[in-house]
DNA sequence: TTTCAAATCCAACAAAAGTTCCAGATTATG
DNA sequence: CATAATCTGGAACTTTTGTTGGATTTGAAA
């Protein structure tokens, strides 16, 4: 982790969090920011340890997760440029709630929690946009507590493939990209049961395969699916 | 649902959004605020609905649940005064993200979307204290879904008598008073389940009976199984 | 008290998810 | 190109959770 060039190839209008605040503003902010670079799987930070800021990614890909006691990783999000990581911990000052690491080499732009609290108290704009910000958060999370208490592995899955809102937000990735591995980390599950739910929806005909590639070959069975949590009646048989 | 008289009653200074506001400040809020009254089982406002506004319990119990499309329910909370919620929704002014119904006869404020954009204008203060109220639900969600994704029922369930951090503040009952039902709803399952997990704890020594009542016997022991998921390996049995 | 609805207990079964294991396939990488 | 590391496919099995149904118990109302 070291200092690098200045951030001045950041696109601030991009972030909500800073949408409207003028040059001037903006200018302050970018002041306070500090950039650092991270090496392929180094650690960001860590799950319960102080308040490590405000992050806001600008190179690279970054993944934030927790772990259970046994071991078993929680994917909550991968992000690419230009997304914000740690905004509650930032904002509260108290421990951060997740884990963050470097996919790739990246490079992330860090206001402390400090630095925050003085730009909020002086920039109207950023309060406001932050507020909504939480706002918007609460939503996503409500809607994935109720995946995870409700859905079955099938039907995340399904959902994760439609990419719909919620993942759209939080994974910088489309599924055909991520490894069995991965999507079991964020479904909250094992390869093996996403390798039998992706067989499933395979002969079931609502993906197809092309090589090595998946994609959609029913989106309305898939979309029955990620909504009602049972398969639909109408399964296809290959041709 | 009927007006009443005025809402003078409540200690504002109990509620973490109003922190700070001077007396001033306070009853310009408070002339915003409309009384409602609900009868047991009425309700209070529905998922997907128009946004119903803020809310604010001053007498009765409201329960706060989501509906699966199996029609399985989903308790996320279990409110008695004063507590608020619909903050989100209040805050955006998108559709509710829950249902609200009142379980017993209730009253509540209710401020709606408009008057709160007024005010947060104006407050100062109200804005800092509902940016910190976020964060601070944003955190109770993130922990809420790992326990969702990763804890088995036993577990959950010996967090829910341990009251622990989250479920203090969620649900406003111990559970000794709710019916299995009822706890099934908070933890996601079935009532059998729930009654399975129940004998479970009971003869492993972590819970007691005394005739209807349920009590902790083993303190410890529930808290290893809420923290590691694994039933402690020094069963007690009874003596 | 009687009576009825609600809540509980319990067993047996079905389905979903987690686990273990190993054999191929694919891709990095020297 | 060879070899290792990673990823995938899939079977067999265990555990957990969900479901069904019936037998009791309980508590409130008549």
């Amino acid at each position: 982790m070291e200092r690098q060039r200045g951030p001045m190839d950041v696109d601030w209008d991009q972030i909500p969090y800073f949408a409207g605040i003028d040059a001037f503003g903006l200018s302050r902010i970018e002041r306070k920011t500090h950039v650092h670079t991270f090496q392929a799987g180094a650690v960001i930070f860590s799950e319960g340890a102080e308040c490590a800021g405000f992050h806001i990614v600008t190179e690279g890909l970054i993944r934030i997760y927790r772990v259970n006691p046994e071991g078993r990783l929680h994917t909550l999000s991968l992000l690419r440029p230009v997304a914000t990581f740690n905004e509650v911990a930032a904002l509260d000052g108290a421990s951060n709630p997740y884990n963050a690491v470097a996919v790739t080499n990246a490079r992330v732009l860090v206001l402390s929690h400090d630095c925050l609290i003085g730009l909020l108290a002086s920039e109207r704009a950023l309060l406001e946009n932050y507020v909504q910000q939480l706002a918007h958060m609460n939503r996503e999370y409500i809607e994935r507590l109720e995946d995870m208490t409700f859905r079955s592995i099938p039907s995340r899955l399904a959902k994760l493939f439609l990419h719909e809102a919620m993942y759209a937000d939080q994974i910088a990735e489309t599924p055909t990209k991520l490894t069995q591995e991965e999507i079991a980390a964020i479904l909250g599950t094992t390869r093996e049961v996403v390798g039998r739910a992706l067989r499933g929806l395979l002969n079931a005909g609502l993906l197809r395969k092309k090589g090595r590639e998946v994609y959609i070959a029913d989106r309305e069975g898939l979309e029955c699916l990620a909504e009602t949590n049972t398969m639909p009646g109408h399964v296809k048989l290959p041709e």
